[in-house]
DNA sequence: GTGTCATGCGTAT
DNA sequence: TACGCCTGACACG
């Protein structure tokens, strides 16, 4: 379920058994068996998340530049742990953990100044430590972009980190029409959405899952207790009243993917 | 078993 | 705008 959330919650809890330790690797798929190969027995300084994207530094100044793209999986598993699957494509371990990656639509060894790269390209991260002026520069980003705002807030060029799901969400809790065009997004909508993304991430990357909606809004007293189904107000909710006003959500199709918005009260 | 869809993104047309 | 890449879950027969 990789959005940013994901990301850096895998760079988190990886980093807890793996930073500072010599770790071997192998690439049971073949895909990643030179990558591999030039970093066994090496040191893994740490661990470290941009956007939607994973870098592993090592000591001898190689990265492993990791993205999972739609359907790239880890499992984080404790030794002794099963076989890995045929398709694993990168397999790590230290004396006391494994990770199992596969799927990925990237997973490379880089050079800092390539890593360097992939960063400066990037927007904004709800995620990052010190992020610098946000909004200002999502403002400078899309002041001048007639494409939907619903569309913009995919770029990770405008943004870093933001997927389907927190779209469509991130649209709907600042009641803002995916439809209208970047540059008429006004300053004001644009901290909220700012200020609502590292909200929002910021609980995902603690919970392991997305979940925007709020207790009251889905009936409960607590957010421990909200069940699937219940974890959006917007995504795959096409035809189901708003949690909010009753108003059917709709959906449509932006750039081939899926958006849903409440018509009601997001303009 | 087959087909479809999915929380992504780069490249070609 | 379409396609390719990479995998898994689910609906349907």
């Amino acid at each position: 379920m990789p959005e940013g959330h994901t990301i850096h919650r895998a760079a988190r809890l990886q980093n807890t058994k793996f930073r500072g330790s010599i770790v071997e690797a192998t690439s049971p798929q073949g895909r990643f068996s030179e990558g591999a190969k030039r970093i066994a027995g090496t040191k893994l300084s740490r661990i470290h998340a941009s956007g939607k994207h994973l870098f592993y530094d090592f000591e001898s100044g190689d990265i492993v530049h990791v993205h999972l793209g739609l359907f790239g999986k880890f499992r984080f598993q404790k030794l002794p742990a099963p076989e890995p699957s045929p398709n694993c494509r990168w397999l790590m371990w230290n004396e006391t953990h494994q990770l199992h990656l596969a799927g990925p639509t990237v997973c490379e060894v880089i050079t800092p100044d390539e890593m360097q790269g992939i960063r400066d390209r990037l927007g904004p991260d709800p995620l990052a430590k010190h992020a610098v002026d946000p909004v200002d520069k999502l403002v400078e980003r899309l002041s001048r972009r007639s494409i939907p705002i619903g569309a913009a807030i995919m770029d990770q060029k405008v943004m870093a980190g933001i997927g389907n799901v927190y779209r469509a969400e991130l649209l709907f809790l600042i009641g803002q029409d995916p439809f209208t065009p970047a540059k008429d997004v006004p300053r004001e909508a644009l901290e909220q959405l700012w200020s609502e993304s590292v909200r929002l991430l910021t609980l995902g990357e603690k919970a392991g899952r997305i979940v925007t909606t709020e207790p009251a809004d889905v009936g409960r007293s607590r957010r421990g207790d909200i069940k699937a189904g219940e974890r959006t107000y917007c995504y795959k909710r096409q035809g189901q009243p708003c949690r909010r006003c009753g108003e059917p959500i709709r959906r449509a199709d932006i750039d081939g993917r899926n958006i849903w918005w409440c018509p009601n009260h997001q303009n």
